[in-house]
DNA sequence: CGCGCTATTTTGATTAGTCAAAATAAATCT
DNA sequence: AGATTTATTTTGACTAATCAAAATAGCGCG
């Protein structure tokens, strides 16, 4: 069985794999999972020895087909906790994701299926971060961001791509969740300015640097 | 922060002191832990050194008010994950310890105060074990067996005090939980049986020893 | 081409938790 | 009391995971 350990170090190099070729540098794993370079360069060692990475030395390190298993159903447990915490527990978004960052590994796979049951299988969590399905099937589709998106169409939030308290805290302050309807009035690259117009109350104004976390669609 | 090895070392000794005068030999902690003895030792001596112990070379442990403290919280963990899993998710009342005694750790007490509210602030588990309340207390109320009670008198279970999944599969499969309402027709000391009437069905035949582990109480 | 900057790897130590086996203390039995 | 058995403690060694700091490999640049 893998340690918690072992867990966190293939669910990082998972996520940081999207944002990248796939090869993921000591770097920016180390920095990821807050452990001096050191560290990363000889865990990855081991967990290459055991069949769970490629380690390319000086380039990076990829995930194998067993290791990618083992990642997406520890982001699986991730996702399904913090959306049961959220829809069962009644507990604030900002808050979920320290306490499923522990349940994660301490989840059996029976449990597991369990809640996804008991929340009716869903495909997404509270951030609208995808939820893998049992399969190890993932929806990867890319969505515009309030950063780079039309101006004034109708949008519909899919995604708040920033875990940090202080952000959630802001976004659910200003109805800036998951299903929320608004449109971009207008963005000024210059001042790195973005405004919101929400269907009723007054317009939000947001940087460039924090619309870039929130994904859209085009929305009714 | 407590360790998960810390929290159980504090919770088995917490349990093993309820059955003897408070001090547990090193024997019993390393045989409940599944350790060998010289581990027990060692861990017991940095217990002690954080406070949370006390040792007496030779003799036994026991909890510091602050060990004991942090042993109840663990052990409410426990029994509140246990009956959430039995209660909310449907498990099996057999499986649930062995996911319990991961969850216990990784559970915050935010998290716990939830599940209590949700499950109405249950003051026993699914097995009639009781549940600490928020602030350390315990009912430590003493009950007889089957093997010590009155005979032919009305019984209502109240507690199975047999972690093991063969011992609770059976007892589910004849009707012995929590709750239960049975008598004991007959007691035979010789060849170590007795016989149970459930309200409705065949009479039930128990060995002493099994027994010796469901605890009653005089009931309608 | 050679120099220097940066990312990575290596080396040597440290901590928590464990076991095997030897040493010791305490209790029990002639 | 002295010898024997049993429980506990000590010692020495090991594994997983980590850090600090030194060594190294690649690069980009003049
Ligand atoms: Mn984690
Ligand atoms: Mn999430
Ligand atoms: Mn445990
Ligand atoms: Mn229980």
């Amino acid at each position: 069985m893998a340690s918690s350990t072992v867990e966190n170090y293939l669910k990082h190099i998972l996520l940081l794999s999207e944002t990248a070729d796939g090869l993921v540098p000591m770097g920016a794993l180390a920095t990821s999972l807050d452990v001096v370079p050191g560290t990363a360069t000889t865990m990855v060692k081991a967990l290459a020895d055991e069949g769970l990475v490629a380690h390319r030395p000086r380039q990076g390190v990829r995930l194998t087909p067993e290791g990618r298993q083992v990642a997406l159903t520890v982001l699986r447990k991730h996702r399904l906790v913090e959306t049961f915490l959220v829809n069962v527990l009644k507990m604030d978004w900002a808050e979920v994701h320290a306490e499923a960052e522990q349940l994660e590994h301490a989840i059996s796979d029976a449990v597991l299926n369990r809640l996804d049951a008991l929340l009716g299988h869903p495909t997404t969590d509270p951030h609208g971060d995808p939820i893998p399905s049992r399969l190890g099937k993932m929806d990867s589709q890319v969505y515009a961001t309030l950063a780079t998106c039309v101006l004034d169409r109708p949008l519909r939030i899919v995604r708040v791509t920033d875990q940090s308290e202080e952000f959630l805290q802001f976004a659910e302050q200003n109805g800036l969740r998951p299903g929320a309807r608004l449109r971009v009035v207008d963005r000024n690259l210059a001042a790195g300015l973005v405004n919101l117009r929400p269907p009723t109350g007054d317009p939000i104004p947001l940087s460039l640097a924090a619309a870039g976390r929130i994904l859209v669609a085009p929305g009714k």
